[in-house]
DNA sequence: AGATGAGGTGTTACGTTATAACATTAGCAC
DNA sequence: GTGCTAATGTTATAACGTAACACCTCATCT
């Protein structure tokens, strides 16, 4: 439980979260069962986005939770669909989605990794600058598959 | 050579890319070499992105080029430093730099990539909407590595 | 309670992208 | 030519991801 002692009081954070997933489940009639559970926990609790490998072994040496490599992988897809995580495809790791932890409403954001230290921030980009994003990118016949964005970045701490 | 009757000049095109590439590596004191030369001329030729794997397929099946993966890395990476070509990270393929096509100077351009057909776009975003999602990403303590952005994109002729 | 069926998970194998490490070759300076 | 450096060949391996099939679990129906 190493990675535990500087964190800002994970157990609460990840408590209403876990809480929130499973009424969010429930809604929508589907199951949070124990191990999209534990892997939820885990992505939650390391802080940071983690590969589904990583996930895997956060879960089992962190948490005291066998997962394999490739349950992770289809749990990620279903807590995608639920709006629980995201996939980063630029960093190819999961993150969860920070909307959760604070419960307000699911907006459109953007999202910005850090290619050191994995930290993922979400943003919220000007309106104004979306638009004109999307003009330019209509303007040579193409089209966005997605509003949410990924940008690699260097976090504050990491960039020196 | 199936795929060459399907395509714009090709022949003429190519060879001025691969002109402009060999008074850049001189004026640079690098060695544009044969195999080089011939990466180059695959992924020019292809006129999409590919991934390394498919360019070393395309150099020996289309170009009659045997050239390696690992090869293909490698002279990838060198490309990439004499900005002859792109690494698309969204994709995980390769793409020449559209601007040594046409021989003007090399501008901060973004990528529109079809998640289909992987043919790429190159773009130049509006200042001042670059410089509202700068201005956002440094309002969080972040910093984005590159100004080259990757968007995943449908084409217009995949989008339907 | 037991049967049924759908959904969830375990397991193995494989495909793709990418890099490491070391051997060999090619090209330039002397 | 000798010797050095850069470039390429070769083999192995790591990381990410999916396919296919077997097995288990759980809600539902009778």
């Amino acid at each position: 439980m190493a990675l535990h002692s500087n964190k800002t009081e994970p157990d609460s954070s990840t408590h209403n979260i876990l809480e929130y997933a499973r009424s969010q489940c429930e809604s929508r009639g589907t199951r949070l069962t124990e191990k999209r559970r534990q892997v939820l926990a885990g992505l939650v609790d390391s802080q940071r986005a983690l590969s589904a490998y990583e996930l895997a072994d956060y879960c089992r040496d962190e948490l005291g939770y066998a997962i394999q490599a490739m349950s992770v992988y289809r749990i990620l897809d279903f807590l995608e669909e639920e709006n629980l995580v995201h996939r980063l495809n630029l960093a190819k790791k999961y993150v969860a989605c920070s909307h959760i932890a604070c419960n307000h409403e699911h907006e459109l954001s953007q999202f910005l990794i850090c290619k050191s230290c994995f930290k993922v921030q979400e943003i919220t980009i000007d309106r104004n600058a979306m638009s004109s994003l999307n003009q330019a990118v209509e303007a040579v016949g193409f089209n966005l598959t997605s509003q949410q964005l990924e940008f690699d970045c260097l976090c504050g701490e990491c960039d020196d």
